[in-house]
DNA sequence: CGGCGTGTTCAGAA
DNA sequence: CTTCTGAACACGCC
């Protein structure tokens, strides 16, 4: 799931129930998650300490704990669960924060990324040191500056250091919207095309982030890339797939000509 | 058994 | 040096 929009769900889940509640114990099922840190020094570190205010950095997510900062990183099948603490524990529940009104559970089938233990601000930083700017407020100065580089622009949009917070849905679902193939190379864009992009992945941003992910909407791309023959849903032709950034890639071929044969 | 996947990182090729 | 591809990580589903 975790894009952005999912990131900032968790961002508002651990707001809502963790911020100012004071942690009474860490229970850590699969010390697999744990980056860089030990089941034993985590649970010493945050036993007795208090939530504060979450803040999501691309697809990270820093809690602060007076001193200390939690980072969580959720790969592609990781959430953030609030619990009365009634709920018996989930199979990929690997790590539980208890509070003292329920619990917060990281978790993940995968494991593909995991929890950072930061000793404070400056080490935090450190570590997403080579994190672009966030896409939900990067400005379209900056945006045409990330953008032009020669790589293909879908390369450019999911890399973290380049622009943070997308993933391959809002990225194929953003050049479908700015009618941009996504193997086009970044710096043969038009200015006109560029503007799309970045009108494209604001509206999308602001579209996805109240649902807490991608939609499946049938008006969006997203809502037909899974079906047996998927339509463009804007003009009705057969959607194309293959691969581009390394990853499944949908397009319309019409609504997005080809760059090598258009 | 084989293939696939809303993420990231690394080795190796061009 | 830049850009791209494929494999690897780990787990469940088809």
């Amino acid at each position: 799931m975790p894009e952005l929009p999912d990131v900032e769900g968790f961002r508002g889940v651990v707001a809502e129930y963790g911020t100012g509640r004071r942690i009474t114990a860490v229970r850590v099922a699969d010390p697999g998650v744990l980056r860089g840190v030990g089941a034993g020094e985590l649970t010493e570190t945050l036993t007795g300490r208090s939530f504060g205010e979450p803040e999501r950095r691309g697809k990270w997510l820093l809690v602060p704990l007076s001193g200390p900062l939690l980072l969580l990183h959720f790969g592609m099948t990781g959430s953030m669960v609030w619990d009365t603490g009634e709920t018996p524990p989930h199979r990929h529940d690997r790590v539980t924060f208890v509070l003292t009104n329920g619990e917060l559970r990281y978790r993940d089938m995968r494991k593909l990324r995991g929890i950072w233990l930061a000793a404070d601000q400056d080490a935090a930083d450190r570590l997403l040191a080579d994190l672009g700017p966030d896409a939900l407020t990067v400005g379209r100065r900056e945006f045409d500056g990330v953008t032009r580089a020669r790589r293909q622009i879908k390369a450019t949009l999911m890399d973290q250091s380049a622009l943070a917070g997308l993933g391959n849905l809002l990225v194929d679902e953003i050049c479908w919207r700015a009618r941009i193939h996504p193997r086009r190379q970044g710096d043969r864009l038009t200015e006109a095309e560029r503007g799309e992009l970045y009108r494209a992945m604001r509206r999308v941003l602001r579209d996805a982030i109240p649902t807490g992910r991608v939609p499946g909407r049938r008006s969006w791309l997203t809502g037909h890339r899974d079906g047996p023959h998927p339509t463009c849903p804007r003009c009705g032709t057969a959607l194309a797939h293959g691969r581009a950034a390394g990853r499944t890639t949908v397009w319309c071929p019409r609504c997005q000509p080809d760059p090598d044969s258009g």
